[in-house]
DNA sequence: AATGAATGAGCATTCATTCAT
DNA sequence: AATGAATGAATGCTCATTCAT
């Protein structure tokens, strides 16, 4: 591994608030963390990318883990907000809406978002730290099948969709390819990863073929 | 975490050929690094898997580099070979295969393969071990992303697909589900990740629908 | 070997500046390197005797190769800097200056300095540690040679010595019995090496009758 | 350090009498002692290097110390014989046989010989390992010091050398030089250290100026 | 005699954590 | 609050030595 040359705050050795330094801090250790996995992220590297003395993190955070665990904490800040958003706020018909929906998420993926980092470490370690599969679990995957289930359910009352899409386990189908390629970004990176604009014009071309009912 | 306590082998302190001894490192490393991750393995815990001294290790693999290297080659041992045989092979429809694969690939999915194993590494070591980047790029996304291609090809071949479908991004899309599939029960466990059943049936009836001709 | 029962230093957990631990630290280890050679050398017995623990050096000098290093740069302090001076200072006869280097030569041999402990290291380790090699030619070798060489021409140009003698090599032969006693002394001890003024007196009349101008 | 290239021995898988393994594994063990010292000398290495396995050793030597004690005695074969050899079989002037012995002493130095391999262990061991001194003492310098010692007073009963040279102390001042070009030798190699033929036309030079009588 | 698989003690090095300043 | 010197328990790795084959 190369030696890091992420960029480390500006040496702010004087004395501040709590409630600027904890972020200074969560944010270094996420940056860590999801460079190097939990077991080798190193407490001094936090330090370093925050700009601060190692000893300090120790002011706030009694051990490594239980900052780990304030990490995924703070992560919570949601991305599924904008498409809550849209999804309550629509008017129009629902294949547009779909297509719009698609659209956000393929965006979302495509950005060099931090969630990428999140995910990164929960998929790692969601084994050893519980929290993170449950965090998961109530934060990501039922935000996202709970908007693509009610997109379902609203097109099908609105008679634009089949009526069976409505099931258990389509919403879950709908989605999967846009969280997939996010996954794939992760493994692949950027570069080599499956094609974001390919997949999503396919995506929204299946999609809309399949939900449709057969007459049009 | 606490010192696991996976079955050791017997403690054999016989001298084995190389032949025999390797398969019983690579075993005990494949779980070690399952368990632990790269950086959280322990030498140590890999010898005591595997019921020989920790010195030994190093007769055969150099490094724990060398060793997690190993590790991911030897675990080529492709499922993908049942789904291509079923591919080339074939007489019948095309809508027929298509739901002969899709059942073929949940059923590896659920099955408790250590393939899941393998790719839970994969995706927490890749940024870290490009070597990992690689290997699925080549052996995995590649060979499954061109199974579902040649079998799009051939249905649109044989009239029983839409033309369009045989474009690029297609084929992720429609194996998407499958993978990301394995990647929640790899977060989530088995229990609490969606329904394989539902998926299974979902993404069938989704793609039957989304792939034959309008007019049936 | 056994478990050397050389003193250590009080046993200080007092935290003390770098300027303060990184002598005591350089003072140890030229102790244990001396004892033992650098591949024989232990850092936790270096530890020992400097009274800390074995991390501390780490925090101090990144490896093992790095401390000796710096115990070698350490090293440099010169017994040189007393004949340069003499040589430069002079006023009288070269053949009396010739005399009081010889015997400030001698006397150095004598002393139970730490440079030999220093050069008994570099004539092991030089052959695996090219800066040694290095240190030695330019700080040592250059240095003495350097000195007599002055002395030769001066003499030569005051009309004391023969005019050859300031021609290559001279300089070499007139100085190689002096630091020939100190290799002596470090292979064979005080004890067994040739006698020190047998040698001093020997090498005084030799010099003289062969340096200066047959017609006396 | 390179991963040595020393030519290893033909792989003599056969059986050989201990009569002609004995001397492999001792030429081999030379090798290895002298290019790492004691401490970091491998067995391994020794094994490769004399082209048997490392097990072989043990059966001819119960360690590691007694491998290296083993080596050292072998050492023994002497360069003296030559010169003990000219000055007992002289006739002629004394002068010419200093001549001629000063330039097998710069010969022998200059030869890529086996000897200075030896040389540089004593230095480096001689304090772990007290045979080393007594070796180099009885066999070596005692040699050397006493071939000059006999010329010396061979010389001046012939009247050739002033009566002053053959007191304690000039036999060693006379060879000096020459074993202190071969200690140069060893530290900073053949192309680093001083000139040998520069040495050698002063050494001689200075010697025949320093030991004729005044009257010449 | 010969091999090289196997062992285990030992060593360099790392790093979370503590604590004097 | 803040620092970074100091600790010590791991942990990766080496290597002399043993011994089954």
């Amino acid at each position: 591994m190369p030696p890091d040359t992420a960029t480390p705050h500006e040496p702010s050795r004087r004395r501040l608030p709590p409630a600027e330094r904890m972020p200074q801090i969560l944010e270094a250790a996420l940056e860590e963390f999801a460079a190097r996995g939990f077991a080798g992220a190193r407490m001094a590297e936090v330090a370093r990318r925050a700009g601060i003395a190692k000893g300090l993190i120790y002011h706030y955070f009694p051990s490594k883990t239980a900052l780990f665990e304030a990490v995924v904490r703070d992560g919570t800040r949601s991305d599924f907000e904008a498409a809550e958003r849209q999804l309550s706020q629509h008017s129009g018909s629902y294949r547009a809406l779909l297509a719009a929906l698609l659209d956000l998420g393929y965006q979302a993926v495509c950005e060099d978002a931090r969630d990428r980092v999140l995910f990164r470490l929960i998929i790692a370690e969601a084994e050893h730290v519980p929290e993170l599969a449950g965090f998961y679990r109530d934060e990501m995957l039922a935000r996202s099948v709970g908007i693509a289930q009610r997109l379902l359910e609203a097109g099908v009352a609105a008679g634009e969709f089949r009526p069976e899409v409505a099931a258990p386990g389509y919403a879950e189908v709908v989605l999967a390819p846009v969280v997939m390629l996010s996954v794939w970004r992760i493994i692949l990176g950027n570069a080599d990863a499956p094609e974001a604009a390919a997949m999503r014009a396919a995506h929204r071309d299946l999609l809309l073929a399949a939900l449709l009912p057969p007459a049009g």
